[in-house]
This record gives structure tokens, sequence and C-alpha cells, in this order.
DNA sequence: AAAGATTGAATACTCAATCTTA
DNA sequence: TAAGATTGAGTATTCAATCTTT
């Protein structure tokens, strides 16, 4: 493992996690102006959406939306008394339980995404060219994947 | 503006939004196994010791590091206890406060970096060129520069 | 014992209200 | 009246302890 780090690669991790903080704050605030899901809210629900059957293990979902194991009960407790999923019995496992997205929690993200997809373009997409997009997806993706 | 989100942006954003969820969580990890300083008052310290006098008013503080003001006031607080910033009256504007970093700051800012790099180096720049890294930077330099 | 999920205690964040000075 | 900073109330997050099932 190499010790050092080269300036590019300290300019582009300080970007990365400045741009982060800046964007990411700006797109939460005008979702909450025009009343959409909050990303995190968002987040879930797009992974319940994607899952097989529509549903996750809480365990599993934790792991995808990057958050504790307490952190994401209490997560799941307000989204489902926003009625936007709901906990399921795991039939093979008594311990273990599913969150599966509702009708509500579909058309919540029916609704959010166009919002979203806007501050998104309008934030981010506007100023990155296509090339650099595909760029940053696939440098990040590798860091992701030796993350093991 | 357009309304249109390619594919490679929208693939970007992912990557952007669930690489530094990750990355971020690893490294905060790695800090506090090492008995380094968090993040957050990594940022914090960092602003300070990059800024003019070593000292910078509350106000751009949190606008430095993506917090409220209230926020801040407390993260401020926390880190005065602990010795290393301290508060300063402003000798022009009797409602405003500098922060300003001590000796015991910079100290741990000098401690703290080694843990950091390495961890940087380890989780992001092994997996990316040299070339992706000037890519991300200039990408996200100009994303942040149009945010105003 | 160990694993999935939840709960309690401690900590940290935001918004709105407040206090002080400009 | 407004601006800089802080405080109070409410909410969200984590770690450690707990409960249930494997």
């Amino acid at each position: 493992m190499a010790e050092i780090l080269s300036e590019a690669h300290d300019d582009a991790w300080y970007l990365f996690v400045t741009a982060h903080a800046k964007l990411t704050e700006r797109i939460d605030r005008r979702l909450a102006e025009r009343r959409a899901l909050p990303l995190e809210w968002y987040d879930v629900l797009l992974a319940l959406k994607r899952a097989d059957g529509r549903k996750l293990r809480l365990n599993e979902l934790a792991e995808r939306v990057t958050l504790s194991r307490s952190g994401l009960t209490r997560l799941v407790d307000r989204v489902e008394s926003a009625g936007l999923l709901r906990r399921e019995q795991c039939p093979t496992d008594r311990r273990g339980a599913f969150a599966v997205i509702t009708g509500a929690g579909l058309k919540a993200l029916t609704e959010t995404w166009p919002i979203y997809r806007q501050a998104i373009v309008e934030y981010f997409a506007t100023h990155v060219t296509e090339r650099e997009a595909r760029v940053i997806a696939s440098a990040l993706t590798r860091a992701l994947k030796e993350l093991g």
C-alpha cells in the first residue's frame, strides 16, 4: 500500500467531501421546499423498490443506506408511520423482519423523483460533462468495490 | 436549464452519494480506532489553520464546514472545551466572535494527518488514477463554483 | 453462544426564538 | 430594524445492553 498521497488525489478528496456537503445541503433544501421526500427516505424507498419482491431484510437495508442497525430501526419506524413501507415477518427466520414498500411509498417516490432529478441537473449535471460523469462513476465504482 | 439527466450523470450522482457515505464511514472509523480527531473536528481546525491569522469569524466557519450557525456554536463549544481552539472577541464588532486555533489544535492536526492521509490513500487514492483524480477535482470545483 | 432487531442513554443536529450590538 | 451568536425544543444518530430466536 503506497503511503504517498499525490496533490491531485488530495485535491480530489477535498473536493469530494466539500462538494458532497454543499450539494446535498442544497438538494435537501429544495426537496423540503417542494414538500418532497427527504434524501434519507428516498434512499430507503428506492432500495426497496429496486429489491427483489420490493422488500429487504432490515439488516441488508441498513447496509444499503449506510446506517447503524439501531439508526435504521428508527428510520424504518418513521417511514412506516407515514405509511410508505411496512414491516413483514420473515417466514424462514422468526428473528428477522422485512421492510416492504407500499403503494403509497411507490407513489411518493414517483412524485419526488422529478424534483430530485431537476435538482441534480441544476446543481450537478449541468456543470459536469458526459465524459467527466463517466470517469467519476467508474473511479468511484472501483473504490467502492475494493471496500469489501 | 436542461430537464434531462443522462444515464451517465445519474450513475455519477448515485456513486457520488454512495461512495461518500461508505468512504467517510470507513475513514471516520479508522480515525476513532487510532484515537485521532474525528472528521468534523479536523475540518474545523484545518479551516482555521489555513485562514488568515489562523482565525475565522464563526459565521464564516459555519459556511466553510457547511453547518448551521447553531450547530457550529455547539461544535465550537466542544472543540474549545478540548482546548484545540479558543474564542476571541472581534475588536471592530462586539457582536462578533472569532475562533482561533491553539497550539494544541495545531498539534492535534499534525498528529491526525498521517492517519487520515493513510486512510485516504487506502480507501480512495489507490483505486483512482492520477488522471481521474484531476477530472474529479476539476468537475467538482466547477459545480461548487456555480453554487454561488 | 451467536445473530437479527429493538430499546435506553448519551450526543449532535436543525429551526425558531432570544439576546446583544450595529 | 437587522446581523452575529447563542439557547431551547424537537428530532435523529450512535453505542451498548437487551430480547428473541437460531
